[in-house]
DNA sequence: GGTGTGACCAGCT
DNA sequence: AAGCTGGCCACAC
């Protein structure tokens, strides 16, 4: 993951996601060492379609766990049903359990690095 | 092949 | 306390 450019850092934290669970963009972008680089971290999802393997981009939301990209999946209501078959709450694109659902790649998956 | 721009976030005013 | 601004990087046109 070392050698890999920092959209294809994106989408490998992103298929780590647990289903069930979500993060933010910003917690990627810190994750991969570039915490003022969370914009962009949106725009990777936006080409996340080219990618060959699938990318769950609807596990991605804001800081305040609020579906921001529901638009880019081909229907404004597609992120939420992927969400809410997944155990999420959502109520007016917001997930209501974000707090609980949250995943931290720093936390989660740096452990296992150190 | 250059340039605009995009699904964000945190720090200042 | 709330609003604006800067910053970061690679894709699509």
């Amino acid at each position: 993951m070392t050698d890999l450019d920092f959209f294809d850092r994106v989408y490998e934290v992103v298929r780590l996601i647990p289903p069930g669970r979500v993060t933010s963009y910003g917690a990627i972008a810190k994750f991969i060492g570039s915490p003022q680089a969370s914009r962009f971290v949106g725009y990777a999802m936006n080409g996340s379609h080219t990618q060959s393997e699938f990318v769950p981009a609807h596990r991605v939301v804001n800081r305040n766990g609020m579906l921001t990209g529901k638009h880019h999946f081909g229907g404004p209501e597609i992120m939420k049903q992927l969400l809410e078959s997944e155990g999420a709450i959502i109520e007016n694109d917001q997930i209501l359990n974000f707090k609980e659902l949250f995943w931290d790649p720093t936390r989660e998956l740096m452990q296992g690095y150190l």
